[in-house]
DNA sequence: TTCAATAATAGTAATGATTATTATAATTAG
DNA sequence: CTAATTATAATAATCATTACTATTATTGAA
């Protein structure tokens, strides 16, 4: 059945995914663990992300531009891709309004409405205050 | 200054796009083109469909499970993947809301809000009536 | 503590969707 | 019609991700 076995570079992982808030792609994570396991694979890395996304232990970002991204955060809520320098910030909204877009969705659908994942575009704060 | 040139096979593309509402991928259109041109290329496709989409005349809808899909109906509205059968629904939303949307987003966020992308998630009219 | 069972790893190969390359063919302006 | 130029078909290359495999680490029990 499949017991899970700790390992020390999952911990590493989670460890950093908790920590950060940059929302890192699975090469980013990496990079970082890298330092404390030199000889990590990037497979290793792989696979525990999408472990710890499985669990619900972390959040994974999937993304049109570039690789997937992954987050500690678990709490549920939303992206933005800035489209000036291409980072990706935390958007917080309430549950009720994030179910709110369900049911105004399931208003306007013969079927019905689980959930949604939605990537909002615009420009982030840093970037607003110093345009280029 | 590249001027575009017309091609059959550009033309045979955007005509299939425009009237099935199956939402394909570029596999699909492809193996659908290839009974009018059957030396036909997957690159060739692959490049049409960008064209289009970038000339504003097709959308490409970006998912995180399998490959991009394509559609020729450019009036802003949403997509349901459905958790039941895989399919791909159209789901229609006056531009008022679709707007709401982006102001309760910014609402919640230190900086601005452009535009976004959601893929809904649910049970589609079909499997709705005929559950496995 | 030792040991066997088994999951996790590192290293590498393979996959799948997409994009790039290039010689040839089709389109178009004059 | 012809020259200029874009589009094509065929193929190779890329990029993110997953699969494979021999070796290593973890763990539960003797």
């Amino acid at each position: 059945m499949a017991t899970l076995k700790y390992s020390r570079q999952r911990a590493s992982i989670k460890e950093y995914l908790m920590q950060t808030h940059e929302h890192p792609t699975a090469d980013t994570v990496y990079l970082h663990v890298k330092k404390e396991f030199p000889h990590i694979s990037l497979g290793t890395v792989y696979r525990n992300l999408n472990l710890l996304a499985d669990m619900g232990e972390a959040v994974k970002i999937p993304t049109p531009d570039g690789g997937d991204r992954f987050d500690g955060d678990t709490h549920p809520h939303y992206h933005v891709i800035c489209t000036s320098c291409g980072g990706v910030s935390d958007l917080m909204m309430d549950k009720e309004h994030i179910r709110s877009i369900n049911e105004l969705a399931e208003a306007n659908f013969d079927g019905t409405i689980e959930h949604h994942n939605t990537l909002f575009y615009g420009t982030c704060a840093k970037c607003c205050r110093n345009p280029h």
